[in-house]
DNA sequence: CGCACGCTTGAACATGCTCAAAGAACGTGG
DNA sequence: CCACGTTCTTTGAGCATGTTCAAGCGTGCG
């Protein structure tokens, strides 16, 4: 295991679960994680149905979860980014309830959730560090649920690019100025919109002056204004807009 | 503190904290529980910013966890029933993030969360149910982001009534006759939709054969064509569809 | 009894969807 | 390295679903 790849010295530590541990404490944890070779596009991590093994966290790239409905259309529920746990919502019934597939060439470690359980009985702040991601996600989903069930097309892309805004920016990235790695059409399914009307959207938005976007290259011209259309819900001061972290 | 009124003798306990403690360790749970005298239509258990104390677990009646955007106009994220936590969102940064009022009559356990914590570092099973049940909320929270994605308000409303119904049907009530305590404003206004089209959605069910419906009062006839228009997300095989527990 | 509120229903309008087509980027294979 | 086909994105036009505005009705409460 190459020195870049353990917990001591990963840039996502504060994010992640070794929040608050000593050194080996985290030493511990690290010596659980796997950390597989990188996955490409199109990979999944694991799909509907699997049996839960374990908690993912993306180190580089990203990736979206989603499920097959009925008439097989594909369902985003969410994307994730770096530093973000995957899986959380398997713990209770121990089958993964979404497929999770990678957008771009992504890094993950895996930690068996078994053996993180025993961990937390000796290492009290990564008890504490895992309920509190548990409950950040419970309150980034309800905040995704506030922005579905407002209506409008612009009020949900805005809440969506501030989100991934908020999100870049927490992990030292540009907040102005990204990539988008999921396509038009995984916008739409994860906004409840169709793609044409994500496209326009966006086209509108640039009209307005709002943002500049080409293809996935996005940059943020007025955060006031799209803040204006979007993110109204209660969110926490300092980390910003998650939506489904 | 009356008999009926304790942890051991709740006919909750099942879904609630207690799972998996023995007898001496559900009374040491029971002694940090507060119970407050019952609260009335329109009481609040906490509001939008207060500091966060604890946990509160329903245990007669029911609330509605909502906001206020920033057009005065209330935005309802969850409806909670019996044995359903509430607050879970607001561990990680100590504000609760939504308010919480009462929809009828309403009785409710308040479990501090500091002892909280310190019960679950004595008590494993309690740390597990505990993560269990947060996982649980997540992975409703994701199910209510997939329903309010899929657009038609046929889909959402059949959605919404199905995940009523399986939530009373696993507190062993009615699965398919039950009293809505909520408005049809409160409905529309959880759901993204217009307080008209919940009323107009009603009326084409109940034409439809669907269901009866008198005011407050429903009654499901179709459970099947019900479950045919909404619920596609993929959810636990024997809990049933709950949508915000 | 009367007023107010919540629910329902109707009609016109608007937003977003569907269908259709064209242009731009990407990957593959020659 | 270029040609080609495929996929993704954008844009347009007509249509459908849901919203808005308005009015009427039933229920419950003072």
């Amino acid at each position: 295991m190459k020195d870049q790849l353990r917990c001591q010295s990963c840039g996502l530590t504060p994010l992640c679960l070794p929040v608050g541990m000593s050194e080996a404490e985290t030493e511990k944890l690290d010596s659980i994680v796997h950390r597989n070779t990188p996955f490409h596009k199109g990979d999944h991590l694991f799909r509907q149905g699997d049996k839960f093994k374990g908690i993912y966290v993306i180190t580089s790239g990203s990736v979206k979860s989603y499920y097959i409905n009925k008439h097989g259309e594909e369902c985003i529920v969410g994307f994730y980014l770096p530093g973000e746990l995957i899986g959380l919502d398997a713990i209770h019934n121990r089958v993964y309830s979404c497929s999770v597939a990678v957008l771009e060439t992504t890094s993950a470690c895996e930690v068996p959730f078994s053996q993180l359980q025993n961990l937390t009985s000796e290492i009290p702040s990564l008890q504490h560090q895992l309920m509190c991601l548990l409950s950040k996600e419970v309150h980034n989903d309800c905040e995704m649920v506030a922005i579905l069930a407002s209506h409008s097309a612009e009020e949900r892309l805005a809440s969506f690019l501030l989100s991934l805004s908020s999100r870049y920016k927490s992990r030292s990235l540009s907040a102005l100025e990204f990539n988008l790695s999921m396509s038009r059409t995984e916008i739409a399914s994860f906004l409840g919109l169709a793609v044409e009307t994500v496209s326009r959207t966006f086209s509108r938005f640039q009209e307005q002056g709002l943002l500049e976007v080409n293809r996935k290259q996005v940059k943020l011209l007025d955060i006031e204004a799209l803040a204006d259309l979007g993110g109204q819900y209660p969110h926490e001061l300092n980390s910003g807009i998650p939506l489904n972290g």
